[in-house]
DNA sequence: CTAGGGTTATAA
DNA sequence: TTATAACCCTAG
């Protein structure tokens, strides 16, 4: 018995509050571009993330928002355009 | 539901 | 310390 060996699932002490700091995989962004790409169009100012991340919600990673996609594209535009 | 802002963590 | 990437909360 006795058996304190802890470690549960994730790292030493249990993360609760803030997620893991998951990078944004290569298929991720394509499939963030290829969606924006594909579904946003010319009358369509705002941009549909809802049926973005329902596309390719096969490949997008567990626990991924339409935030998190607004949050990725925003940043990565915002430092796109000449480099600091 | 979409858009914007603020904060935290990691790397250079 | 500064910059970059990501996550959470709030507002329209």
């Amino acid at each position: 018995m006795a058996s304190l060996t802890g470690a549960h699932t994730t790292s030493p002490a249990n993360v609760q509050l803030r997620r893991k700091k998951v990078p944004w995989t290569a298929k991720e962004e394509e499939l963030l571009k290829m969606g924006v790409r594909k579904f946003t169009s010319v009358n369509d100012r705002n941009i549909p993330w809802k049926k973005i991340l329902e596309f390719g919600s096969s490949v997008f990673l567990m626990g991924r928002t339409t935030i998190d996609l607004k949050d990725k594209w925003r940043n990565m535009c915002k430092g796109s355009p000449r480099a600091k």
